[in-house]
DNA sequence: CTCCTATCGCAACTTTGGTTGCGTTAGCAT
DNA sequence: ATGCTAACGCAACCAAAGTTGCGATAGGAG
């Protein structure tokens, strides 16, 4: 009757989530099973099935195990190039190919999984909650409005990367992280965030 | 030796094809399977393996096919109103349960292989140099500076609702439509594309 | 220390996606 | 009209994902 989060069921647990990651890292999505997971992990593949069920489960649960990483707000003085920072960050994530298939992955198994879906969405609200800082400074400092949404110009500063990478597959980089900061600063200047 | 473009095989291509659309509009992609649109089109699952291979090439040729069909540019009068009706579009599909489920399968198909990743960037590349007319209209009339990067100022448009649905999980309305037009409309106004 | 049971390992089984060999049908050319 | 062959239908086959029943193991409570 009793839970035994500290014993066995934790070590299979870490064992699991690292063993995805690895996997992740290596293949992708696609060579994402059950089985690979299991056997990296050094456990039966019936104890994976039966603790997640599916390769969806195991990429939300890494996900939200993973959301306590830290992540560095930038702080370069100006709101430009904090959000140009963000952004390029992202950018850099989705040109090099070893770090892009996390997060490719992560949108294709929400495309398939409710539970991996809310998972992203928490997992992304988070980031933006905690880069939203850079807004509140500009604020502070009178470089935008009090009336800016902080989270709405996060979203507007990340959504062109991301919509080049998944949608039109176009290459970003540097140029592109640039333009899109300064185009959603132009908006929010314009009071109209 | 001679190709027969004109009888049963066109027939056959016609009959999956449609399937493949009406499959993808009952299950969206987890339920899209071979034998399922074989199976409704009408015909033996090893003529589609044959011709096809997988769903994601499935989904691919339906895309190409369905680049031709007509999507009216909108024409209100404004650049403003012009991206706004455009960003109400997607946002409009996206809101009902019933049209988002093909762009969805698309995307999904896309991010497990590179046939459907080239159809969808075809077909995405080919939609936004047509929306691309409000902004020559726009230059014409002086709305603004002839340096506009016309596609640019498209994928501005429609990016934030693409993010919302694909990223962030959150909800996408005419409000949100409005807001990321006129943004990306800022944005051109300033001259940063 | 000892018992209890949650959890795991194992092997056999079921299901389903995908493949192959072969005979049949139906376009197209002459 | 008639022969040729590309393309299809069919059935049997293969591989791999996912399931199930059962015995074994190891935390944790008393």
């Amino acid at each position: 009757m009793t839970a035994r989060p500290g014993g066995r069921s934790a070590r299979v647990r870490a064992a699991v989530i690292d063993a995805t990651f690895a996997e992740l890292a290596e293949g992708g999505y696609l060579r994402l099973t059950v089985e690979n997971v299991a056997t990296r992990a050094g456990v039966h593949k019936t104890t994976v099935y039966r603790r997640w069920g599916t390769v969806d489960e195991l990429i939300a649960d890494a996900l939200e195990h993973s959301r306590d990483a830290d992540w560095p707000v930038p702080d370069t003085g100006s709101v430009e190039g904090d959000l140009i920072a963000v952004a390029d960050d992202v950018a850099r994530t989705f040109a090099d190919p070893a770090r892009r298939t996390a997060p490719v992955a992560v949108v294709a198994a929400a495309l398939q999984s409710s539970r991996a879906r809310e998972a992203m969405a928490r997992f992304y609200a988070d980031r933006h909650r905690r880069a939203a800082e850079v807004v509140s400074r500009a604020v502070a400092r009178g470089e935008l409005p009090a009336t800016t949404d902080a989270v709405e110009l996060i979203r507007l500063t990340c959504a062109p990367l991301f919509y080049r990478v998944f949608v039109t597959g176009e290459p970003v980089d540097r140029e592109v992280a640039e333009r899109s900061a300064r185009a959603a600063l132009a908006a929010a200047r314009a009071g109209l965030l």
